[in-house]
DNA sequence: CCCGATTTTCCGGGATTTCGGAATTGCATC
DNA sequence: GATGCAATTCCGAAATCCCGGAAAATCGGG
């Protein structure tokens, strides 16, 4: 096979299978959109033709993906949570991480995520809501760049500088506030101070008047596999509190290593 | 195409979209096996010509339903988790119901499960394991025949005599100790009397030296939704620690049907 | 280094899905 | 009951995917 010296990476995007790329199109896009999504908006967004869309529609629901939600609109069905759950009983950071995040939240009272890289991006593992409404742009799932967080800060100072610029270079973006730091080497020196430190902070670069501080899961050999972060608003961010949130963060975060690294001791695991 | 005239209602098995459900059912064949699957494994036991196999193997790596685990075995993928969270955002009994299935594993130490009918099958929504190692054999996501559990029992318990029978008489199975009650005119009469005590119990009936009790989660109208079971070791449910804990279900269940209550009165809720 | 077993890729005909448009149904309004 | 609009079904032709088999790559030994 001969490889374009210009597109190095092969294209994937075409091979077989299409009807389950669009399937998955759609789930994608109900589950963006937050709510139940008639077919003809589907089929609208991701241009496929209507008709097409009956027949996925009708393997979907046969299939439990999709559940009929009102008259005509379509929810995420009961077979997604069933696969979902099997996903992370195969993962210890979920098993153990669900337990954690939330004994943070219920000791903080704040909003707690779990987050860890995928590929170049953060990856939104989990999220227990504070019981204060902090509304917090990601949701479970979402991916963002890593600037736009105190977590993306840590998750990716274990790579070395050559490493860690590539990254930067080619996903750093402006966040919704645009606020975010998206100097790459402010952004390095801030990555390296925060890794230093044991923990990061930010406030107001993706969300008004919020922010967050984040503190790292480390594995046996001391690397960064996952990020524990609280969000809170901006006041008991300026306040004398801030260190007992650090404090709780950096704790909690210590006690999902610990269970992770017990877990691998005895159990299998993935990657 | 011919169709037999024996045959008037449509056969909607094999409607279109052949690649989307044979995706589907190599992901559910990983989450029954409980462990990744090689494509050999996979294409052998769904019956699915190896080449085809990898089309669908390679559009479901991209899409990240599936993830490779170890050189040549695959597990399910990070997307999973993803839709699954956002099912489960959909759905109150989910959100809330974490919250006290946790509390009820934590105060009571056993083995808490949450259950709901889906068609005529009891639907296991989620699990958290007891301290104690008590096998259960339904994960989350699994269905089982009613008369295979307490919880069952109670799930039906609203339905009058003609569709509880019918319901019965073609979804009463043996169970796999053989114990479980398969009469159906003995279930109903069961059914009745757990209904009208307002808990279940069973012993050794599905699991070997172990058993458990369930209590009804009750709508504004007294209406079963679903119900929290706890399984527990023979010995505990004879002793008379037993009262224990169906006092601690009841009020559990109790406890998350005035909080879907609660939910309804000011939130959107499905179906 | 060669051999055998397994995994992965490749290929051309044939089966199925897909597509666009039109026909039909369903529903609320007039 | 008539009418307009959207949802759903139906259809044949065209495009695509799927299949079986066979070749190539990969991996572990001997």
């Amino acid at each position: 096979m001969i490889e374009r010296p210009d597109a190095p990476k092969a294209a994937p995007a075409g091979s077989g299978a299409r009807s389950l790329r669009r399937a998955v199109a759609m789930l994608t896009l109900i589950h963006r959109r937050g709510r139940p999504q008639s077919l003809a908006e589907m089929a609208q967004a991701l241009s496929i033709p209507k008709s097409t869309a009956y027949d996925l529609l009708n393997a979907m629901l046969h299939e439990g993906l999709l559940t009929p939600a009102d008259g005509t609109r379509f929810a995420l069905g009961h077979r997604l949570h069933e696969l979902g759950a099997g996903y992370r009983a195969q993962v210890d950071i979920l098993r153990e991480g669900a337990r954690i995040v939330r004994a943070l939240r219920d000791e903080t009272g704040e909003t707690v995520q779990l987050s860890a890289m995928e590929g170049p991006l953060m990856h939104v593992l989990m999220k227990e809501e504070g019981f204060r409404a902090v509304r917090i742009i990601s949701n479970t799932g979402s991916r963002v760049p890593v600037n736009w967080a105190a977590a993306g800060r840590l998750l990716v100072s274990d790579l070395d500088d050559e490493g860690l610029r590539r990254i930067l270079t080619s996903t750093v973006a402006p966040s919704p506030t645009g606020l975010a730091e998206t100097d790459v080497d402010r952004l390095m020196d801030q990555i390296r101070a925060a890794r230093a430190a044991g923990y990061a902070m930010e406030i107001g670069e993706t969300n008004q008047h919020a922010g967050c501080v984040a503190a790292p899961v480390l594995d046996d050999d001391n690397k960064v596999i996952a990020a524990l972060s609280l969000a809170a608003p901006e006041q008991r961010l300026n306040s004398p509190d801030r260190m007992i949130l650090v404090t709780a963060a950096r704790r909690a975060a210590a006690d999902l290593g610990a269970a992770l690294s017990a877990c691998r001791n005895g159990q299998v695991t993935r990657r």
